[in-house]
Parts: C-alpha cells; sequence; structure tokens
DNA sequence: TCAAAAGTGTTAACGCTACACCCATGT
DNA sequence: ACATGGGTGTAGCGTTAACACTTTTGA
C-alpha cells in the first residue's frame, strides 16, 4: 500500500516534473555527508522506498538561476533540516557510460507489480518524457560535507524508505558509481583536513582537544600521541580555549574550545 | 575580408552547428594549457578574430557519448596537435550567471558593421537557436594540461585570430571568468606537483636535473639550493638516469634523465 | 591520598639546509 | 692549469616524536 503510493510518486509526481521544472539537464550534484560519532565516522544514505534495496548518495539537480554551490546547500538542508552547511567540491565524474538507466530500468522491473496495479502502463512509463530527461547520461559534481551529526535530522524524500548513517567500514553497495564517489570524497577529505582545518564542523560548538584528537585517530586510521597532539592543535591557532569542562570525573578537567572566526 | 569571413564563420558555420551537434548543454569544459621555456610558465591562449580583443581559454563542449576526459583530450589535440596530454580536472565553475550572453553581445555590438554585410541580420542572428544554445548559463569543467612546449603545433580554430604563449606574468584579461579560472589552474598545479609528480610533463624525454630545477624556481618563484634539490628529486624514485649530456661548455657532462614508467 | 586524565617540559631522533669538497669537461 | 658547472658527503639546525613530570579532579 505504502509501497504502491511511493512507485506512483516517482512515476508520477517526481517524473513528470523533471522536464519541467527549469533544472540544467545531464547535470546532478551528488553529496556525500560525513557525520562523526563514537568513534565512528559515518556517512547519510538513503535507501529507496522500492523492491531491490537501492541505496544512493543524497543526490539533486541544479535550478538555472541557482549557483552550484547553493544548489548543493539547498539538497543538503533537505536531507539533514539544517542550514550553512560546510561543503567542498572535490570532483566530477563524468564517464559516458554514467546512465541511470540500467538502474531505472532493474527497479522498474523489480517493481513491475505495483506498476501494474497503477494507471500507468509500462510503455506509457517508457514513452514517458521524464523516463528520457532521468535516464540519459549524466554528470555527476561530487561534494563532500561535514555537519555535526547532533544537530542533523535526517528527512526522508518521497522516494525514500529510510535515511540513516552508516559507518564507512559498514556501507551498503550503493547504485551506480555511487561507492566509487563516496571513496573519492573521503579521500579528498583526508587529503584537505590539515591544510583546511574543516574537520571542526564535525563537532558541536564546543569540545575539547581530545575530542579532536579522537576523530583524527578515527579519519586517519592511526594513534597519535597525546600531548604531542595537543601542541599540533593549538600551534594552528585556530582555537579559542573558553571554560572547563567538568564532567564528574575523577580527573582534572580538560579545557573547552571554540574554532575561531577567522575574518 | 579575412575578418568578414570569420564573422560569418562565428554565425553560420559555428553556432548553427552547435544544437545539432550532440553535444552536452549548458556544460563546457575550459583548459589551462601549461608550457615551459626560458625560465618562464607559459600558458597557450587564442585571440578571437573580432574587433574588441577578445582573448579566451581554449574550450570546448562534451560529446554524449564521451567521457568528460576523452573530451578534455579531444579539445587539447585540436589546439596543440599532439596526442595523449597530461590533464588534470581540477575544478567546477558554476555561479548562476555565469553566461557568455554579455560577452558575445559585446561582441557582436563590436562587429555589426561585419554582420551586417552578411546575409544575416542581426534579428536573425538573435533568434538564432545556437544564439540560445550558445548564450544559456554554462557550467564548466576546469582542466589543466602540462605539455612540452617544443612539441606543440599551435592551431587556430575557426575563430582565431591567433593562439599564442604567454608568460603567466603578461597575461592579456580573459574574457568572462577565464582569468580566475586560470588563476585557479596554477593554484592546483602548485599543490599537485609534489604528490603527482607531474612537472616531469613540461619536459622533453630527455633532461637534467638542472631543467628540473628550474622549473621548480620557475612555478614557485623561489630559489633552491641545488644539491639539496637534486637529492630530494632523485629520492623521489621517479627518475631513471641515462648517458651523460655533452654540452660542448667547458664541464662536467650531466647526466640525462627519463621519467620512469611506474606500471 | 590515590587513580585517572589533562597539561607542560625535556630529550632524542630525524630530516632538511648550508656548504665544503671533489669530479669531469673543454679551453 | 684553470674556470665552470655537476655530483657527493657532512655538520648544524630545526622540527617532530617519545616520554617523564606536574597538575587537577572526585572518590
Amino acid at each position: 500500500m505504502e509501497k504502491q503510493f511511493k512507485v506512483k510518486a516517482l512515476v508520477s509526481t517526481r517524473w513528470s516534473n523533471l522536464s519541467q521544472q527549469n533544472f540544467i539537464p545531464q547535470v546532478s550534484i551528488d553529496c556525500v555527508i560525513f557525520g562523526y560519532q563514537n568513534r565512528q565516522l559515518k556517512v547519510l544514505i538513503p535507501k529507496l522506498s522500492y523492491s531491490g534495496n537501492f541505496y544512493v548518495l543524497p543526490s539533486g539537480f541544479i535550478l538555472q538561476d541557482e549557483d552550484i554551490d547553493q544548489a548543493a546547500q539547498r539538497i543538503l538542508s533537505e536531507r539533514t533540516s539544517i542550514d550553512g552547511i560546510y561543503l567542498e567540491q572535490f570532483q566530477v565524474f563524468g564517464k559516458a557510460n554514467r546512465n541511470s538507466k540500467e538502474f531505472i530500468n532493474l527497479l522498474k522491473d523489480l517493481n513491475l507489480e505495483y506498476i501494474k496495479q497503477m494507471d500507468i502502463s509500462a510503455e506509457e512509463l517508457e514513452n514517458n518524457k521524464d523516463y528520457d530527461w532521468f535516464t540519459k547520461r549524466f554528470i555527476s559534481i561530487g561534494y563532500y560535507a561535514l555537519v555535526d551529526i547532533n544537530r542533523v535530522i535526517p528527512q526522508l524524500s518521497i522516494l525514500d524508505e529510510s535515511i540513516e548513517w552508516y559507518d564507512i567500514h559498514e556501507l551498503p553497495t550503493l547504485v551506480m558509481d555511487h561507492n566509487e564517489i563516496l571513496e573519492k570524497a573521503l579521500k579528498a577529505l583526508r587529503k584537505d583536513i590539515d591544510e583546511k582545518l574543516n574537520i571542526f564542523n564535525l563537532l558541536p560548538e564546543k569540545f575539547t582537544i581530545a575530542d579532536v584528537q579522537e576523530i583524527y585517530e578515527t579519519v586517519f586510521e592511526r594513534k597519535y600521541d597525546r600531548t604531542n597532539f595537543q601542541k599540533k592543535i593549538l600551534e594552528f591557532n585556530v582555537l579559542e580555549r573558553l571554560e572547563k569542562k567538568f564532567t564528574g570525573a575523577a580527573n582534572k578537567a580538560p579545557y573547552l574550545y571554540r574554532f575561531k572566526d577567522r575574518t
């Protein structure tokens, strides 16, 4: 019942809007949304509400009057329900065989029984302008985002059955080349960290040096010497020391820090 | 006379093909082609054969059945007459106001007298499908290329009056955001060098360490200690020592090296 | 007073820089 | 023999890594 509604949504609501809405054709934006929790680097991944276990990266298209960075922000806001997200464009994926036709047809085949029950025939579906629009070869701009996982309230799109955080070591198989895109995003993140000092975007506003070290160790999958790490981070001169953080534990309270706005 | 022909070419030959040819709409590729000569880092820049001193980056579009890397290769081959060029995709430029309408209209205004002499009226021009195609907002994928300047035979496109190497410190003003793209390409190059070890692509097959040092000093605009530089480069372990290079000069002959194919 | 974790200081190891030295080449 | 530029070795310096020591906190 629920599923039937969603298939209909895929066919009529969404697809029949695509070619009418003022999107740039054949270009999409794919987002790798990183969050951090409990010594795990996580990625936010929706699962489509169709038979076949289709996992995808949160994606979208670019409006004609929209900067690509704005488009990425919009797509991210829709999925996370927060604004002003930190993001980096990291690569364009443009293989000639990069189209969703295969994936869409597989999805269609696996969901034929639902489609049959609807007022749209398989032929109608295939002749649909939006089917054509959507199954063309696509160039995809990859963005990665860093968010404070506690501020995110994951939002289902009309096509989703679920949207969840996955540890980067326990990722499901994603459609098309989305696993490769994710891998490239992770490499780009690792490369950027010390230069862009962007890792703090994974943390809440106030944090301890130990929190930062935890993230570094998770992202780079290695240990750091506590005392040297402290010095390294503070020597970046981008943190502002605040009050102490009293946890109730029987040990010295660490200082809290905040990322300095270097304007 | 010559110029008149070229304006016609712009309007009829080129534009009237664009919407027919099977290109991906609203996406272009802009190439920053770096060469090295005489202690100068140079970029290959065409000048359009119209009144108004329009300098551009070598650009092109992507065929429907073509990888974006292939498209960049094709565009580069057309301009340099060599194949298998080293290139790196470095950034996508996608501001919403990124269209060539302003530039095309300026070009048109400055060349009205020629247009009048042709069998195409200004209205016809403006109603041309390809005018519409070409003046839409474009997303541009930036590539930089590294070539052995001695192997390049610069090729004029049908729109060009000239195509020449410019020292990066004596660049003309380019149309649209092409100066910004070039600047970003240079930054990407500097960042990539030690990781990708790609600088050797600016040299002929065989070269001395002194040649490499010259390029480093030019690109990074600083001096390096000769003996330490030698060690640093050799410790990359990517060079193969060949025969000595006898120049006829009254000094010890340096070794020639070749970039190892690390397969 | 003790355990646990934070913060600071000190020494050792390493890599990079500066430069002395020797080598090859042609006049 | 000598001037010129190439190639190698080494001592000094600064940076990073390892770890000892002190401080704070609550039980």
